[in-house]
DNA sequence: CTTACGGCCTGGGTGC
DNA sequence: TGCACCCAGGCCGTAA
């Protein structure tokens, strides 16, 4: 699934080859994940790319027109569970599920895939609206430690839920979220509020950590994750909790479980990340 | 206001 | 060969 690592590595990998290429056209197969099919083969074609940037999950295609000073525009994709954006020869063959095909102008096409269409794609620019960007919390490699407590302590939500919130932390998914909680040795389930302030502190480093080994491994390919070449990650061959339950903990050796929080499955080691307190309902006075 | 939870979207994988 | 079911991330509505 394409979290911030993933996400990190197509822009890397599109930075390469995007900006100062004009779109020439553009071909769209199923639209409903677009917001605005019409204004995507409306507006992009003639527009150069300036920049390629990532948002959280986001990623940013900005755009320019032909003419100076023209409206600057901006593609924004959230590549949801199976999006994948890539780049090749107009003649390669595309494969099922391919809906979006941008023709540049040196020859080569700009596709989006997505099997589910769980992604989205948006043409972003002065009169549509509201950014989804606006909502993002902080970006999690670039939050300071001051930044990081204010967001976590003091908030009774799960600390699990904390960090897949994307208004809170912009980027994290299910897997960072777990991968980072194990190394930081924190139960998904705590409080953000209960966490220590020395938790916290090593939450944040996990963290940092985690998603920086990530991007240098060029992401986790668990399901249908490739990069802007096509080629799938490595670190999920690193992942020490994320869909091991039953497996050994590579720290003491206890066995992984697999529970709901947050609404979501959560991978842990019960012996290195000790749950929170059964608060008793009534105590006695 | 904050948090919790269920449902919805889609289709590949799994198990019967 | 079929088919019901689960799961994923984001979002939305509703309830406490």
């Amino acid at each position: 699934m394409p979290e911030l690592p993933e996400v990190e590595t197509v822009v890397r990998g599109l930075q390469g080859v995007l900006p100062g290429r004009r779109i020439l056209s553009v071909r769209l197969g199923k639209t409903d994940f677009i917001d605005d099919p019409d204004a995507l083969e409306r507006e992009l074609p003639g527009t150069y790319i300036t920049s390629v940037q990532r948002h959280g999950k986001f990623l940013v295609v900005n755009l320019e027109g032909a003419a100076q000073g023209n409206a600057k525009l901006a593609l924004l994709i959230h590549l949801g569970m199976t999006g994948q954006l890539t780049t090749c020869a107009p003649e390669f063959p595309a494969p099922l599920h391919t809906h979006v095909f941008i023709s540049l102008d040196d020859g080569r096409e700009l596709r989006y895939r997505d099997i589910r269409r769980f992604g989205r794609i948006r043409v972003q620019s002065n009169r549509t609206g509201p950014s989804p960007l606006a909502a993002l919390g902080l970006d999690p490699l670039e939050a300071t430690a001051g930044e990081f407590r204010a967001q976590v302590g003091g908030r009774r939500a799960r600390v699990k839920a904390l960090l897949l919130d994307q208004r809170v932390f912009s980027g994290m998914g299910n897997i960072y979220a777990d991968e980072s909680l194990w190394r930081a040795r924190i139960h998904p389930a705590r409080l953000g509020a209960n966490l220590s302030a020395a938790e916290i502190v090593r939450l944040r480093s996990a963290v940092r950590h985690v998603l920086e080994e990530a991007i240098r491994l060029k992401g986790s390919s668990v399901s249908d994750y490739v990069g802007a070449d096509g080629l799938p990650g490595e670190f999920q061959l690193r992942h020490r909790v994320y869909k091991r339950q039953g497996k050994k903990c590579s720290r003491c050796g206890a066995t992984i479980r697999r529970m709901i929080v947050a609404g979501r499955s959560s991978h842990f080691c019960p012996q290195c990340q000790r749950g929170p307190r059964k608060t008793k309902a009534k105590a006695s006075n």
